[in-house]
RNA sequence: GACCCCGUAGCUCAGUGGUAGAGCAUCUGACUUUUAAUCAGAGGGCCGCAGGUUCGAUCCCUGCCGGGGUCACCA
């Protein structure tokens, strides 16, 4: 095997790892029995009683070593933190000099006792220690210092974006607040699933694969089933299908989707990107309102073990009941002065212009008040909002108000003036169902390739009947940066996509 | 897609029209309770890529590649 160093760090791990394979030492062996990690350590020692921790097997990456002569101290990291661990020469003379041929980002078992050093830090004194795998390539070296006031204060944190999101592997070694996102993210999902299995309703799986797409206004992705000859989408969302399971007789169904729409990529938007719908029969949109509600704040609780969520900023958005209810004709009005209900669409299309509204040529009435409400309103929703009654024509698989026949039963949440929850009460007239589909089949026509598209046999399963049902969705993303404080949705997402990179360029010799 | 900013050692960054510097990391030596360990010494760079201007470009200009941000598009 031809092995091309890229510097000198490389070589010389290369060298010590035969070196170490040479004085007959595995350096990829295949298991290691722990009987603690780090953390329980930390967690249980006691100054008055060490014994009970006499004897304790730890394994974890090198992410700091203190040579000293015939003595050494490092610093071993599991999934839990750290703990530093001792070890001296004329105790462990042969693993002393294995000890030499390791270097930070080796991962090592330590098995010894457990004791507390002048200094105070409690630690593991190595009475044998094991390599478990030889890292071949250098990481980068963060290093932490502690104020008097007990402050970590980070010296060279990784913090290039780019080697971040790419290499996130060494982004989760380094940076523990980044595996903290992560693991802050799979509590909320958990507790979600707990809140909705706890319910009785039933998680899914519906298509990936689909052979027309719906459920939202966005373009797809293509691509091509060999097998059958045919064109496929991947899914901009799940909803059809869901509306077509609660046909089939379930009451309560949900699905975390991985949902793809080939649109911008920003602080905001992924191209492939969790949501989560789920849609419960025989209920409306108030109804889910007060789900909603009480979702986030037991979901929050759980989490983050308080009642508020977190901005980029640092600051924190609580989470108080009953979140504000606006309607979104109504929040306009309070924005630009004045009541919209009646406006005709000459007086929207001078109102958007008196707040420099930048709009597409001949815009429809919902357009207008939907760009009013995205400037004026929306980035004032800090506080979560529920903002309800949208115009029919942009809610094209959403209920018609009981008593507003050219709105519709829907509402949005917003938090940190952010979109987080889109909900309806769901149409289920197939008559109505049908004249939507074809206002966006002229809407398709005229241009608007965001349009849905006419699907045939969902009208037929509204034919066959969907109970009053009342359906849900949740950016799970955007919930995880409120979680967590992220500033972008790529912080939220383990492999956020990036352009590839360029070849590596071959080195000589 | 448009505009702005960025790209220098493994990492974090400085810097100059005369082909580069720091801290950490690495290497050598000293050090048996250190913790941003310390002390002494050393090595390490197609300064993103290509072209142009210039006697001379890492620096100025153009294009490209990659990233970040703002906007547009979009939830």
């Amino acid at each position: 095997m031809q092995t091309e160093f890229a510097n000198d760090q490389i070589r010389h791990r290369y060298e010590e790892l035969q070196t170490l394979e040479s004085r007959g030492i595995e350096p990829f062996p295949y298991s290691y029995d722990r009987t603690h990690s780090s953390q329980q350590i930390l967690a249980t020692f006691r100054d008055d009683d060490p014994s009970s921790l006499a004897d304790v097997s730890i394994a974890g990456r090198i992410m700091a070593i203190r040579r000293m002569g015939k003595a050494t101290f490092f610093h071993i990291q599991d999934a839990e933190g750290k703990i530093q661990c001792y070890i001296k020469a004329d105790e462990l003379p042969e693993q002393y000099e294995i000890l030499r041929l390791l270097d930070l980002g080796d991962i090592v078992g330590v098995r010894g006792f457990v004791f507390r050093t002048r200094t105070g830090e409690v630690t593991v004194h190595c009475q044998q220690l094991h390599l478990l795998c030889k890292s071949l390539r250098p990481l980068p070296v963060v290093k932490e210092e502690r104020d008097e006031h007990g402050n970590v204060i980070v010296h060279d944190a990784f913090s290039d974006k780019e080697q971040r999101y790419r290499r996130r592997y060494i982004d989760l070694i380094v940076n523990p607040h980044v595996r903290e996102t992560f693991i802050v993210r799979s509590r909320m999902i958990t507790a979600i699933r707990r809140y909705f299995d706890s319910r009785g309703w039933l998680e899914v799986e519906t298509p990936i694969l689909q052979p027309l797409y719906g459920g939202a206004s966005a373009r797809p992705f293509t691509t091509y089933l060999n097998a059958l000859d045919m064109p496929l989408y991947l899914r901009i969302a799940d909803e059809l299908y869901l509306k077509r399971l609660i046909v089939g007789g379930f009451e309560g169904v949900y699905e975390i989707s991985k949902n793809f729409r080939n649109e911008g990529i920003d602080r905001m938007h992924n191209p492939e990107f969790t949501a989560l719908e789920i849609y419960v029969a025989y209920r409306d949109y108030h109804w889910m309102m007060d789900m909603t509600e009480d979702l986030l704040a037991t979901v929050t609780a759980e989490v983050r073990g308080q009642s508020s969520l977190l901005r980029a900023d640092g600051s924190e958005i609580p989470l108080q009941r009953p979140f504000r209810r606006v309607r979104l004709l109504d929040a306009i009005a309070e924005s630009v002065g004045q009541p919209i209900n009646g406006c005709s669409e000459q007086e929207l299309a001078m109102l958007c212009k008196r707040f420099d509204v930048e709009l597409p040529p001949s815009p429809s009435r919902a357009k207008m008040i939907d760009e009013l409400f995205s400037k004026l309103v929306q980035p004032q929703l800090v506080e979560p909002t529920f903002v309800t009654d949208y115009p029919v024509e942009m809610s094209p698989l959403a209920k018609r108000h009981r008593s507003e026949p050219s709105l519709v039963e829907r509402f949005e949440l917003f938090i940190g003036g952010m979109e987080i929850a889109n909900a309806f009460s769901e149409l289920n007239d197939p008559r109505d169902q049908r004249q939507r589909f074809e206002e966006q089949a002229r809407l398709r026509a005229g241009g608007d390739d965001e349009a849905m598209v006419l699907d045939e046999d969902f009208l037929m399963a509204l034919e066959i009947g969907m109970p009053p049902t009342a359906g849900l969705g949740i950016g799970i993303d955007r919930l995880a940066m409120l979680m967590t404080g992220a500033a972008s949705i790529r912080d939220v997402i383990l492999f956020p996509l990036m352009r590839p990179e360029p070849p590596h360029r071959p080195l000589e010799e």
